[in-house]
DNA sequence: TTGAATGCAAACGCTTTGCACTCGG
DNA sequence: CCGAGTGCAAAGCGTTTGCATTCAA
């Protein structure tokens, strides 16, 4: 499941943000920083939770997570996962998202994007913010601004010419 | 809650498709016969849901078409709603939607359409489809065609220019 | 009549919560 | 040390299901 579709930019907080040793320092150590400078205590299992979905861009469920962090033989617990999800997402650190009425994934690529939905799978991919743009675009209720625009493409596979 | 931002393009099954006795006959009527046109058999309930959620354009929860009936002083139960709703979306009907995570909504308006979604109210409101149209759009992964396009644009009251 | 549909309540899957225990600063 | 965080299990909430009863054709 290789993402040749992901999006480029890099879903790091900024790296402003991080004036200290960031150069040599394993992954492990900065996602224990970054949940510092969002006033997150780093314990384990979190640095763990947000290792895993912050480590590269991805969409994940908790339940694939805590599956993840179990494999390794460590132990979590559900409420936890699901506790840290809910923390990270309100900070800021990733984005829940939810095209599928069963669960939420959460993604770690915080910028406003798109995605592509494959309906049988169920697999999310990133659409790159560049490649979608509006020629005509609605007026919006009085009063109201748009938080964000969301576009999401669902696919299927294209059926074979079948001799119809 | 009045919807000037309503689709204009009416829900129902083509005309052609009920030849019969249609010029006079009651809205409940109508709906008994989609049904049937349907294959599903008209019973009190499912003509009452469907009513309720085709009457007009608009999108509602189970709970509400539920609470919609029994203000009425009938009687459904919630199994049957659900039920009865889902075998309409099977059917093509109405539409499931779910933009938000805690409940599905019911949408009267079955071809694809955009919406903004009031992220203070949970309401919904159809965009017209002729008010979005892209000037860029991404390549496709290959194999895959796209099913549905669907824009959500999330919307939040405006900040009034507060003395800042 | 008779299979399909209904109603109720129990079951379900995802997510949250209550509370005692533990750990990080 | 001490409050924030964790783990477990139980509770919640929307939705589905099993089964006896009722209804539409």
């Amino acid at each position: 499941m290789s993402s040749e579709y992901s999006a480029q930019h890099r879903p790091d907080v900024d790296p402003s943000a991080d004036p200290s040793s960031n150069q040599g320092t394993p992954t492990r150590d900065r996602i224990a920083q970054q949940l510092h400078l969002h006033g997150l205590k780093p314990t384990h299992q979190r640095v763990r939770v947000a290792e895993i979905l912050m480590a590269a861009p991805t969409h994940m469920t908790a339940e694939q997570i805590l599956a993840q962090i179990r494999k390794g033989g460590e132990r979590v617990s559900k409420a936890t996962v699901y506790n840290t999800l809910k923390v990270l997402a309100q900070r800021g650190l990733v984005r829940q998202i939810h095209l599928d009425p069963e669960r939420s994934v959460y993604d770690s690529t915080i910028v406003p994007h798109h995605h592509f939905h494959d309906l049988e799978t169920g697999e999310l991919k990133d659409i790159d913010p560049n490649d979608i743009a509006f020629s005509r675009f609605p007026t919006l209720p009085e009063g109201m601004e748009a938080e964000v625009v969301e576009v999401v493409i669902r696919l299927r596979r294209k059926r074979a010419a079948d001799g119809a």
